[in-house]
DNA sequence: ATCCTGACCAGTG
DNA sequence: GCACTGGCCAGGA
């Protein structure tokens, strides 16, 4: 595990419950490209970390989950309102940074 | 070093 | 709204 994934990884942790933020704000806040972020993001699915990540909370630039219905059961589950179009409101949901 | 692959982004038509 | 394009950054062959 690089430094850099578990730079990405800490901040995803400190996005409280009921926020999200966007790759891009993740990659710029660790230093590194959205598609990076993705990619940290991607290898969660077969190497498991302690503590937990959040990886739900991390949506694209557009407000839609990436990753189909169940990410947004998830983040409904936190407080999280989306449209009838799958997309959520980013001016009122996105964290504001570390 | 080069090429390919991604849970991406912004711009353009 | 959609499709395409070029750019972005890290990892592996």
């Amino acid at each position: 595990m690089s430094a850099l994934y578990t730079r990405v990884y800490d901040l995803i942790r400190q996005i409280p419950p009921g926020k999200v933020a966007t790759y891009g704000e993740v990659g710029a806040w660790a230093g590194c490209g959205a598609r990076t972020v993705g990619y940290a993001l991607a290898a969660l699915r077969t190497e498991r970390v302690e503590p937990p990540v959040p990886w739900q909370r991390v949506i694209n630039a557009q407000g839609k989950c990436s990753l189909g219905e169940e990410q947004q059961r998830l983040l409904e589950g936190e407080g999280v309102a989306f449209g009838p179009d799958g997309r959520t409101d980013l001016a009122r949901f996105s964290w504001d940074g570390p």
